[in-house]
DNA sequence: TCATGATATAATCATATAACTATATAGTTA
DNA sequence: TAACTATATAGTTATATGATTATATCATGA
């Protein structure tokens, strides 16, 4: 399955910025996040409602996830609508969502 | 590039699952201790020196990832090999590092 | 411009955990 | 058994960050 080229030809940082790749789905609530919006865009407040949690813990993480690159921000009026902007972060967890379910 | 398979039909718990599994991955040193051992089953002074922490740094780690079911642990006499046990680790990485490098 | 609604930010608190030091356990060899 | 080597664990500290509350910003419409 490996050919090894992970593991070969380091840059500084560069597995920091791999870490923290990792890092930003290892929150069940960006993870439900991610969930509510990979259909199609949505807005904040349909994102609180869908997450079931608070309109501030939900805006802080989807800041997070638009400048970590895995979501988009679209501003229509005072709506703001975010989407899947890395279709790669879908695809791990959907390669992860296989293995554990063994 | 997603089917959608990994948004539906969640059980109770999975969610936290998956984001522990990604979170196992979140750490710059934990990917150090992959770095070490992915080509070939390794000791722990070897992966200690390979990655330049202390043994009981490296020691924790390894316990961790072990019971992740991401190492598996080879006892033989008075040393301890830690080797792959979950090829899609690595895969993993080899993608988030294909990705980030552009 | 005032009121309302949508989103973001700041401040605080609580918790998880990475790293370190020291020590314990287990296997090996003299 | 004693000494040595390899690995694991306990205890501590420091730091990162998730959640909450309160407030600020910004857009829209009366």
């Amino acid at each position: 399955m490996s050919n090894g080229k992970f593991f070969r030809g380091w840059r500084a940082g560069e597995l920091e910025l791999i870490a923290g790749r990792f890092r930003m789905l290892g929150e069940p609530m960006r993870l439900r996040i991610l969930q509510a919006v990979c259909q199609q865009s949505r807005m904040v407040n349909d994102i609180v409602a869908a997450t079931g949690s608070t309109q501030a813990n939900v805006s802080k993480h989807l800041s997070l996830l638009a400048a970590a690159g895995i979501l988009e921000r679209k501003k229509d009026g005072q709506r703001v609508y975010y989407g899947i902007k890395d279709q790669l972060a879908v695809k791990l967890c959907e390669l992860v969502r296989a293995h554990v379910a063994e």
